[in-house]
DNA sequence: CTGAAAGCGCTTACAG
DNA sequence: CTGAAAGCGCTTACAG
């Protein structure tokens, strides 16, 4: 079933089918577009969007990039919820939706060509690996979750920073004096570079000095197995009350070793998270934390990107979302 | 950049670009093959994907179908596993990825003819939802955990049945003898009606008769603000000492319920749950459940399709992932 | 309002 | 081993 099928049946040109099929009734008589359009109904013709997308140099697919992690894409909890926020737009406004994991961010120039891709969402980008912007010159992208100086393209992100300034703002009015920061390997800048800088404000502003070296602890790879793993974190704990921790599945799994070696949370230890992924909320003790609406990021995201695809036009170069503490059960009052 | 201007540059037609891109080497001779290989190196020539899918009826697209839940597609997590699963071995061999969350089956016809997609794993599609056979003839299509009698393609199922038969029957063995099924509702055949007969078998092995109204609970949307869900849920716990629970997502919001209503678990009330999603882990407390190598399973059911796709072979035509009992701390022993 | 024709960028028999 | 030509199914100026 080609247009062309569709013309001979009506006994027209696919010239005037396209212009059917495209909306351009301006150009056909209401007789014809009604006999093509009932053809096209009793014989369930479906568009070939490769060709229309050849002849269009336009597809109506949206790529979403996301690093590749070693448990794998959507394992992260927060890749699902960006994803389901993307995916709800996406669909209600008729585009399509490839995906793909990259390690290195000259696979995304790939995809871009390869299907003439209308528009890109990119993921946590980290600043320095961001490809020479010329490249993007034609096709529209929005990026998430990405720091860099010179970025000139749409960026939805959070509030970082003030989101881990009142999680260390929160222990430090709840008593706690000596507090530290917990993260995965720390790029700059990068969504976890501001937050340290949030943790770290908050306690300079209430003349609490800082030090790198004694209230930060960065973890490469974190393994509940490794025992120099286990160590460095149980070392760092010790002289401690409490503990900002810049995610909420490894401040889940900190807990965890914690409790393992007998501390009891959050008696022995007050721990915040931050994102308030769905299973902080189900995790022992449930987890005190700093919300961010994830899904409505990925929303935004799409919206954005699908406004700079048929208008060209685009809001602000830079929207933050708002990020507020979420008090559960992990902190606990000094006296 | 198209194939002709390499073909200009090397001083060459574009039938033998194409060749040498499409690795058919015996029509080219080295010298050839070389200079159009550096001239393609060094413009970063990238083929066009429309026109070489439309060329070629083929696309190298695979197309994930996943039922439209009322969460989002992505927030559940049994969804999520699958999908790295399949991510991994898509990727690995070079396919695309192209994502649909659908609500009738129709919409696949749309996505099949659309882009040439080359072939489809469906998820979860319900037996009498399955559309006509006939229409898949051409397009490779794996399932995932559908049932249904006359089902001639290729299925990627767990062992249902024998899970819960499993789960049921660590109940009865740690002395449970008054136990309930609670699942979202239940369609057959599908993978919970499986699952409740693995329970009912297991019941009456052990000369335990089964009552369906007494000992099944159908949540159609489950709701801990509603208070008549709520009263659903505690009603059918009254008599009983133990629940096995077709879902671990849903037997996390139980146990929440139960513990806001006074319920110690498992001291009031064992649960077992299915699954073993990765957040019943974290769970308080840590969920007693039924393994299924869900990534596993997604890896397998990308790969049977890519052979199906490049070889045009089959394994069996049902593959069943075996599902084993986790013991954690949902369960108590009855003296 | 309708149609003939060229073009999107590739592939693939076929001839030489 | 190389190339000319037709075709994949659509769109879009352009002419009438």
């Amino acid at each position: 079933m080609t247009i062309r099928d569709i013309a001979k049946v009506v006994g027209v040109t696919p010239t005037t089918v396209s212009n059917v099929i495209n909306g351009n009734y301006n150009k056909v008589s209401q007789k014809t577009i009604d006999k093509v359009n009932k053809v096209i109904e009793e014989s369930g013709y479906i568009p070939n969007k490769n060709a229309r997308a050849l002849a269009n140099n336009s597809s109506k697919i949206i790529g979403v990039i996301f690093p590749k992690t070693k448990e794998g894409f959507m394992q992260n909890p927060f890749h699902a919820q960006i994803l389901t926020g993307i995916e709800k737009v996406i669909s209600a406004k008729e585009y399509y939706l490839m995906i793909k994991s990259i390690e290195k961010y000259e696979d995304i120039y790939q995809l871009m060509q390869n299907w003439s891709v209308d528009g890109f969402i990119i993921l946590s980008l980290i600043g320095y690996q961001l490809p020479k912007l010329e490249k993007f010159k034609n096709v529209p992208v929005v990026f998430i979750d990405t720091y860099y100086e010179e970025l000139k393209y749409i960026n939805i992100g959070s509030d970082d920073y003030g989101g881990e300034y009142k999680a260390a703002n929160h222990l430090l009015k709840m008593g706690h004096e000596s507090i530290g920061f917990i993260s995965y390997h720390i790029d700059y800048p990068s969504v976890i570079s501001m937050r340290l800088n949030g943790f770290k404000d908050a306690l300079e502003n209430k003349g609490i000095p800082f030090d790198y070296s004694k209230d930060v602890l960065e973890i490469e790879e974190f393994d509940a197995h490794d025992e120099e793993c286990v160590n460095r974190i149980l070392d760092f704990a010790k002289n401690k009350t409490g503990i900002c921790i810049s995610a909420d599945i490894l401040a889940i799994e900190i807990v965890e070793v914690l409790k393992d070696n007998g501390y009891i949370i959050p008696d022995d230890m007050s721990i915040i998270g931050f994102d308030n992924v769905y299973l902080s909320r189900y995790a022992n003790p449930k987890l005190t934390t700093i919300n961010q609406d994830i899904i409505a990021k990925g929303n935004i995201a799409a919206e954005n990107l699908i406004n700079m695809i048929e208008k060209n036009y685009s809001k602000e170069p830079n929207i933050k979302i708002q990020t507020d503490l979420v008090i559960r059960d992990s902190v606990k009052k000094l006296v």
